[in-house]
DNA sequence: GCTTGACCCTGGAGTGGCTACAAGGTTTGC
DNA sequence: GCAAACCTTGTAGCCACTCCAGGGTCAAGC
C-alpha cells in the first residue's frame, strides 16, 4: 500500500501520515525500489488507533504512551486507566469554563441588538467597562485556557 | 509607568505585553533616556481592553477589530454585533463537541477499573475495536476542533 | 568604588498538531 | 510523448504566547 492508498483507507491526509511517522508515532515502513513508502494492514490499524485516541482529543504524547502499552501487554494497565481520568478531567474543565464563558458572551451580545453607531453600541460599552473592572484585579487571571 | 508596573498593574506579564505591541494591539510607548518603555493610563486601559477580550476568548484579530472600532465611533456597529455572534457560535459548538467527547471518554472509563495486566485493559481493548471500525470509515471524520 | 540584584532591552527559538509549499523524481493514462 | 497524478525531502506558517541568551541600566548596601 502506498502513501496515498493508505490516506483514502484511513481519511488522513498524506502529509499528516508522514508527520505521524516523524513523530515516532508509525514505525518508519519500508520502501520500494523508487523509494516510495510500502505500507501494510499492521500500519492501516495502528494509523486508525491514533485517528481513534486523535478523534478523542488524547494528545500525541499520551498516543504514544498507549502504543507503548499495546507493545507490552505484561505490564500493569494502571496507567492507562489514569491516563484517561486524566483526559477526561481536562475535557470537563473545559466544558465548564467554556459555559462559563457562553454565559457571559450572551450576557455581552443582549447589550446590543441594533445597527448603531458604534459610540452608541452597549457591547463595546460593556467591554470597556469591563475591562476598566479588570485592571482594578477584581476579575480573576488566566484566559479561560 | 515602565513596564514592569504595567504588568504588575494588570496582571499580563511583561513578555506578553511586548508581544502585543509587535501584534500591533498596543501601540507603541514613548521612550526614557534609557530606552525603557513609558506607558501612560491609555495604556493600562487599552491593555486591559485587550485581557477582558481574552478572557472571552476572543481571537487577536478580532481583538484589533474591536480596538479599530473604539478609534472610530462614528462607525456603524452591526459588525462588532456580528463579531460577537460569531464568537458565541464558535463556543457553543464547541462545547457540544466537548460534550460527546465526555461522554465518549466516560463509556471508555468504564471498561477497566481494576490494576490488571494491559492484555486483559477493557480500555485498550476498546480503543483498539473501536479503531477498527473507524478504518472501515464508519465514524465521522475529523477530531472535534 | 564595587558588587549584587532587580529591572530593562532585542532577537530568536520552542510549544502542538498539523497544513502548505517549493522543487524535484516517478508513474499512469491517453 | 506528454500531461496529470502521484511520490520524495525539507522548510515555513498557523495561534498566542513563553522562554532564553546575551546584553545594558540603575539603586542599595558595603
Amino acid at each position: 500500500m502506498r502513501i496515498g492508498e493508505l490516506s483514502r483507507a484511513t481519511g488522513v491526509e498524506v502529509e499528516t501520515i508522514r508527520y505521524y511517522e516523524k513523530a515516532g508515532l508509525l514505525p518508519p515502513p519500508s520502501r520500494a525500489d523508487n523509494g516510495y513508502r510500502a505500507y501494510g494492514s499492521g500500519h492501516l490499524e495502528r494509523l486508525a488507533f491514533v485517528r481513534h485516541c486523535r478523534a478523542l482529543d488524547i494528545s500525541l504524547a499520551d498516543i504514544g504512551r498507549l502504543l507503548d502499552f499495546l507493545d507490552h501487554p505484561e505490564a500493569a494497565c494502571g496507567d492507562i486507566n489514569r491516563l484517561v481520568d486524566a483526559q477526561l478531567d481536562r475535557v470537563r474543565a473545559r466544558i465548564i469554563s467554556l459555559q462559563a464563558l457562553e454565559r457571559q458572551l450572551s450576557a455581552l451580545r443582549r447589550h446590543c441588538d441594533e445597527d448603531l453607531q458604534v459610540r452608541d453600541c452597549g457591547i463595546l460599552q460593556e467591554l470597556v467597562g469591563a475591562a476598566r473592572g479588570e485592571a482594578c484585579t477584581c476579575h480573576e487571571r488566566g484566559a479561560p485556557a
